[in-house]
DNA sequence: GTGGTAATTGAGTAATCACTCAAATGTGAG
DNA sequence: CTCACATTTGAGTGATTACTCAATTACCAC
């Protein structure tokens, strides 16, 4: 190597990954980029290939991110379904300037694709099976801790843990008012609490 | 008037509208306009006036048809809730092959706006609190006919009931396997009907 | 220094975008 | 038939798209 890179791959990932939640893939033109990256067309594409490379780079960025978010999130939890509740109402509680305040990149990103876009369809189907298999994990932690009955079907629970998260993001992407949101995340919470064992 | 509009009003928006809900406002162009709706530019620009004004005449048209159907389903329920319960059964019916198998257009439509897209998107929020409304409407009636306890929310069940219609197409649209989707919307219905007073 | 080379530059590519308008066309009234 | 005019036509508008590449730049080993 003989000339360093002027530029932060990392930090131009996280630049790339911010528009693209924003605008979406198609409405995000290379213009966007350039300015957000500070970096020229060539650069870009001697750093990422393409915009569709970059697409999935930003992707895998906000995918890993929230993953390892959830994963803290379990860790430092009381009990698994007591984390996953308060995972819920974290999201009800985000504040209205917070820029997370959007729907998921995912669903965002797979509603957006078109049947051209396939190799990115089938990334984001992926993705969203990792996170499914993660919220799994936690329901089946709380059958092994006796905190959810052991008839209880991991997977169904999961699916539909995903679906509130989902869910909620939008509500709070439509700018609903605050407490609103945090009502529904709130009652969304309510019914995974029930799930408790007595 | 001198001269007979070659070409269906009606069937034009409805080609327009399945064209938007599957490829979505950006990335649906003029080209791809021309071919479905089978009218050159100058006609199409001459009978809509713009793309951005075709596309609201799409959302419109999409809202109620849907606002119609769900009236209808509702009508020929026996009861309100078992009405909205399997309005939801309903949608994890559909056949894989079911064009209508696919994400909400308005949500589809909503995440995929842009800041510049002000107008679009305001529509959007307009048609989704109408459906919200119609909604909750079912609800306050299941209260008046006693199948609902008077100090529920009808405005929250209401919101939640949306979330579950939103969040079932969205797995519709991931191609989640027949047997799943059916599983997904059962067990959503039955919360539904979980809500019945004894 | 100085050469070697990885990396950036930015004007420029062909293609496509949403959109326009002068000309051609079809239709009903007189 | 002929005129008046609503409507369609489709080549063409300038702007923008994703992307390229010859020239330039900056760095490190020597």
């Amino acid at each position: 190597m003989t000339r360093a890179r002027p530029y932060n791959r990392d930090a131009a990932i996280d630049a790339a990954m911010t528009l693209f939640w924003q605008k979406g893939y198609h409405a995000t033109s290379l213009k966007d980029l350039e300015g957000a990256l500070n970096m020229k067309p060539g650069s870009i594409y001697a750093a990422f290939a393409s915009k569709e490379n970059l697409f999935l780079l930003s992707l895998e960025r906000y995918f890993t991110r929230n993953r390892d978010e959830f994963r803290k999130a379990m860790d430092v939890a009381q009990t698994p379904l007591k984390g996953l509740a308060d995972f819920l109402r974290g999201i009800g509680a985000a504040n209205q300037t917070d820029p997370t305040r959007r729907a998921c990149m995912l669903v965002k990103s797979l509603l957006n694709s078109t049947p051209d876009d396939a190799a990115i369809t089938t990334q984001i189907s992926e993705y969203l099976s990792g996170m499914e298999n993660e919220m799994a994990a936690v329901f089946e932690k709380a059958k092994q801790s006796g905190e959810l009955a052991m008839d209880a079907d991991a997977a169904c629970l999961a699916r539909r843990f995903q679906s509130d998260v989902t869910a909620l993001k939008i509500e709070a992407q439509r700018q609903v008012a605050p407490a609103i949101l945090a009502a529904s995340a709130n009652e969304r919470a309510l019914h995974i609490e029930d799930l408790r064992q007595h």
